[in-house]
DNA sequence: TTTAACTGTAACAAATATAATAACAGTATG
DNA sequence: CATACTGTTATTATATTTGTTACAGTTAAA
């Protein structure tokens, strides 16, 4: 599975956990342990999704624009990973004349698509506010 | 997901499609598109989980030692790919003082490892003699 | 008993994908 | 107008995946 997708929950649950609901892509990134740029790159994508609003210039940053307890985990891995169930490499060539060379590509990426619609189905459980549950609740396991 | 799983269950397809149910690395390769060292490394995974057995020497290769109808895609999956869906990348760090920067890998491993899961749930429904169905219905679609 | 056709495995090279970094234009604030 | 931000693209570095080669071991048949 992609990481963008793990970067993308992890900033939606920073930014449910911080009192103001704000943070800057440095804080994001330092948070997260990557770039700021790569956290830009991936808010910028939950931007466009509705899920936070991003303020530029001085002082400016991300602020958190949905209810956690509402977006689920399914609606963050459409916005950043769809499709990225399927590998990219696929068996067979279409001009081959054995039937299975010919159609295992095509029947693989249908059941890659299901299973891709599968993983939606159980991510749909699991709300922003549901990993930051867990997260405390592994704090107090330690 | 891991392309291992794609060849293994192209082969296995490709050998319950044959009559004799036997094939060398050379023509599974040629079927599969890809290299037959390729296809000898995910045959002896096959093998070791004794859904093939094979034959080395003169005249030698690989023969389907299973019922296609009962060995499904999720025993396949396990043989080849367990674990492949959670990515190599990880956020956070565990030495953090922030609760987020130091439970989120845990949280979202364990996230991943249930989400595998639901795979294999969902891959136990399709079995290898549905794959080469499906195979066929799509050639008679064309 | 030698040769040819096969598997098993490891090592290496090439191609591709992923992640980090740098750069800079655009924007808002004081 | 200087500073601190985002948005985006380009480039480089690193990791992963795939292809290829090589060769030892195995078996059957000439």
């Amino acid at each position: 599975m992609n990481s963008e997708f793990t970067i993308a929950v992890h900033s939606l649950v920073f930014l449910a956990y911080k009192t103001d609901h704000m943070a800057t892509s440095d804080m994001i990134a330092h948070n997260v342990n990557t770039h700021p740029s790569r956290v830009r790159k991936v808010m910028s994508c939950m931007r466009k999704s509705g899920y936070i609003v991003t303020k530029e210039g001085l002082g400016g940053g991300y602020m958190l624009n949905c209810n956690p307890e509402e977006v689920s985990l399914a609606e963050i891995y459409r916005a950043t990973s769809i499709g990225s169930m399927k590998p990219s490499w696929c068996s067979g060539k279409v001009d081959e004349a054995c039937v299975v060379a010919c159609n295992m590509a095509e029947v693989m990426d249908h059941i890659f698509c299901d299973a891709e619609q599968q993983l939606l189905i159980y991510l749909q459980q699991t709300k922003i506010s549901d990993v930051l549950e867990r997260v405390r609740d592994a704090q107090i396991q330690r």
